[in-house]
DNA sequence: CGCGGGTTTGATGATGCTCAAGCCCGGTGG
DNA sequence: CCACCGGGCTTGAGCATCATCAAACCCGCG
């Protein structure tokens, strides 16, 4: 079950750790069970921990002063979740981050990071590709937020993304492309008519 | 001129590195000068190298199907620019970057990023600062592009950037934020009228 | 003076939001 | 087995926000 990880880790890096090694990576995480709509995250909490998704479905959002939520995440298996801001800073957190099915998480605190990436070139690897992924995605989302109709956002987000269309319902993925779910409900009779 | 590097890696890493180490540090940079409107990175190109901006300001933007401009990132002297996907995956840019005003560029390759990674700590370090502000800056920019309206969201871009609205005309913020520049003017007269 | 680049303004209209109602469906409990 | 309920989706009417387009204006510069 944690086989997982190794897997991540070792399809993130050309070297890969052994069996061995990772017995002592495993020893740097927490183990930790989350039931549906527990939450992860609060506003204002410090966010001591970033999860690697074992299994499950969470999400992230802010509230804002109209007590509106709007997702900023979605996050499934072998997906990370956190607030990277809060996490390395150290700073209260403006996200809540909550569990959307029953999930199970690895912990990592930021200064067991640190020590990995020292320890384990492998896994230090594995942090660059994910931080290139992480920046790559971001800008995509920005351009895409800013040049693109509500319509070609859905259309890329199903390309990239048809598994979280699956996994959530349709408001939320309507939040996470920052529409309106009436409107989105719109977009889809639409594309039907082809 | 080039103590500017220096002082980057410095500021951003907690031990640094000497006069001596930063003579090799040198050696993996290019230096190179642009003219206003001169291209760093056209559509269809390659990313070979990112570059830190020792003087002048640049734009990274799109072009749409209907031949519009949407800008991506500003940036001005101590920023980095380039197109991380293109540079880390070596595969064709979607983005056009260009010079706004006569600028003077280091430029750096992947290779020689790895490289520089590995022999310097301090360089590591500095690498980690930039990867974790761009992440941080990314998750909040899609947190208002997704959440905000345009108000706020220039009213936000003030207080983080206000030297880039200084040094940018108006039109070109109004496209970073993702509005026609004719409401950005709107917006700011209403707000004078408090 | 005229030109280029930038900003402002007004009129008009599209796009997407709000709100409220109704529907569908699966689960729970009587 | 049915009634009810909650969560999610759809739909319509009206409205706010923002984009578009075209014209005018402003100003620094050759």
């Amino acid at each position: 079950m944690m086989k997982q990880l190794l897997n991540y880790i070792n399809s993130n890096s050309s070297s890969g750790i052994s069996e061995q090694e990772f017995e002592i990576v495993k020893s740097y995480f927490i183990h930790k069970r989350l039931r549906k709509k527990q939450y992860f995250l609060e506003e204002g909490d410090i966010c001591k921990y970033f999860g690697f998704i074992l299994s499950g479905a969470m999400r992230q959002y802010t509230v804002d002063d109209k007590g509106a939520e709007h997702i900023v995440q979605l996050a499934v298996e072998n997906w990370w979740v956190g607030d990277r801001e809060s996490w390395t800073m150290s700073k209260p957190t403006m996200y809540y981050i909550d569990a959307w099915e029953d999930t199970e998480l690895l912990l990592m605190s930021h200064e067991n990071l640190l020590e990995l990436v020292q320890r384990f070139p492998a896994f230090a690897e594995t942090k660059k590709t994910m931080d290139d992924r992480n920046n790559i995605a971001g800008q995509r989302r920005i351009t895409s937020a800013i040049s693109s109709s509500a319509e070609k956002r859905y259309l890329t987000f199903l390309e990239c993304y048809p598994y979280l269309a699956e996994r959530f319902p349709q408001h939320i993925i309507a939040s996470y492309l920052g529409i309106a779910k009436d409107t989105l409900s719109r977009i889809k009779r639409q594309l039907l008519k082809e």
